[in-house]
DNA sequence: TCCGATTAGATCGGATACGATCTATATCCA
DNA sequence: TGGATATAGATCGTATCCGATCTAATCGGA
């Protein structure tokens, strides 16, 4: 890396900025997003929690979790609102009752298929460039993961 | 992954993976850089305001930040800490007692100069790509804050 | 079968983000 | 000049993140 000939310095800002521009871009999402969920009251990570619960039924909090890069420390106190809030069920599953099943209630669905809808992608200003700007994060993202974990998993 | 049929389902899922690709990097990047940044006592956060005071001395907290995109109630206790740490130095402007002049100290200087440095940027695995990664979610980023603002300023 | 190890969530404390509000200082202008 | 207004930070309450630890349930081996 730092193919740059000047490396060192200019390195460190090029990293700088990009891990900023990361930082940053979140920020704005969470802000670009905010009107918009707070006229349903949630939060974003409760709407990106949503999104992931969206995907199946009677998910335990790890899988949860591993979707989200998140553990139980972060998620039970998300997902405990989210259930006072009507949006989602959490029990435990009687097989092992170590195990929490969490699931969309039908509130919860309605409120990710029909109410909060299209605006979100526009709030993006993106256009065509919208996927591969996706992918090229999904993949620095994927990067950092294996980097911290000393997993050498590269293409 | 998970693709859908249907347009009016794809679309909010593409928006929703799109922020959640931002999200869950920006995440990656706190636990990539973590273990270094633990080294010498700062968090991910205090890093990024770091960086952006080594842009110029003498800042006062609303121009920091309008780079960082927060505002004295988030910057106020970070700056406090890394007063306390002896890398920065806050000072009231005599000509105007309102601002407080922030500026690194040699310490500061120092540690983001020599002992933190090119490790960081090998961690984003991006290699060439680079640049072109940071351009994009740079104007991710700004899109959204123009949004937010409803300002229509584009490129 | 019983006890140690493992696993799944939950709890706790520290550090951000952020809206709302407060204080101190500076400015405006009748 | 003096009170209304504006500005710059600071404080507070709520909601994340995350490391460390705790509890309860399950599993494994002698």
């Amino acid at each position: 890396m730092t193919r740059s000939p000047k490396a060192d310095t200019k390195g460190r800002k090029l990293s700088s900025f990009l891990c900023f521009a990361v930082y940053s871009a979140n920020l704005a999402f969470g802000r670009a997003y905010k009107p918009i969920l707070d006229a349903f009251g949630l939060t974003y990570t409760q709407y990106i929690a949503m999104i992931a619960l969206s995907e199946a039924d009677e998910q335990t909090v790890s899988a949860l979790g591993e979707k989200l890069f998140l553990e139980s420390n972060t998620l039970t106190p998300i997902l405990k609102k989210l259930e006072q809030s009507g949006y989602i069920s959490r029990t435990r599953d009687p097989a092992d009752e170590r195990q929490v099943r969490v699931s969309l209630t039908a509130a919860g669905r309605r409120l990710l298929d029909k109410e909060i809808n299209a605006s979100l992608v526009e709030a993006t200003g993106l256009g065509d460039e919208f996927p591969i700007v996706q992918k090229s994060v999904v993949r620095l993202r994927d990067n950092l993961l294996h980097h911290t974990r000393g997993d050498a998993k590269k293409g």
